[in-house]
DNA sequence: CTGGGTGCAAACCCTTTGCAATTCG
DNA sequence: CGAATTGCAAAGGGTTTGCACCCAG
């Protein structure tokens, strides 16, 4: 058996390349206004049909906020985010007891291919005393 | 300093109680489908915005799945989700460690209000052997 | 009475899809 | 060359908004 390989196209090298050089969130439009900044030329379908297959791939971890998709590429080195609501401000946490108990989840229910995503938000102390 | 409540109408009330009867995630649509169904006359756009300023009160909790919001009444006991990314299966999880790591994280950086989601997503066993 | 709430319809926004043209392998 | 990918434009689906009418306080 041959393992199906996306085609290498332009637009494709562009868009992986942009999340692999930010690794952040992005949305579809986000990566299309960034790339069209630079003068690339990569139609909106393009990107939406590439992330979106990149996601089901894998490759990418996917997060919806205000009901919008945003990408962001895959890192070995899981962490997760404590942002603020007011000023946006991200503190990334390390060793939390959530991979643990994702794995743990998982094996319970026979599942494979598992990923997780944990956000937390919060005001912190800036913001509250300006509230 | 009057604290402003809303009014009471016949709508907000049918929502709420609503709800309230059923503590699960709602959709705007799918409280406006079982409304209608129980003969009971609310406009979608009503259901809208009195999710949206039950939510923004907190007194809802607000979950975005597959560019969908989702509301609850918010309840103590929060539970997470884990979702095939193949079928769209979703098992509800109780008991995680997430909560506690939550507060603990919050206190340790001095955030308040502090909301948090995790999504866990993966192939169920069904959707393993189908691939 | 008076202003917030409601309903309708249209507008919006993000996302997906049909299809012809293009391009990689 | 053939199949996968792209781009355009248009459709789709959820959500929001403008505005006149209505009803709770």
């Amino acid at each position: 058996m041959t393992t199906l390989e996306p085609r290498r196209t332009r637009q494709r090298e562009l868009i992986t390349a942009y999340l692999e050089s930010d690794p952040h969130f992005h949305t579809a439009q986000q990566v299309h206004d960034r790339l069209r900044e630079r003068g690339e030329t990569v139609s909106l379908p393009t990107v939406y049909r590439t992330l979106a297959g990149l996601a089901e791939a894998g490759e990418l971890d996917v997060l919806t906020e205000n009901g919008q998709a945003a990408y962001r590429h895959c890192s070995p080195e899981h962490h997760h985010h404590l942002v603020c609501r007011g000023c946006g401000r991200t503190i990334e946490l390390a060793d939390s007891p959530v991979e643990q108990w994702v794995a743990a989840v998982a094996q319970r229910y026979g599942f494979t291919a598992v990923h997780h995503l944990t956000e937390i938000t919060g005001l912190c102390l800036d913001c509250q005393s300006q509230a």
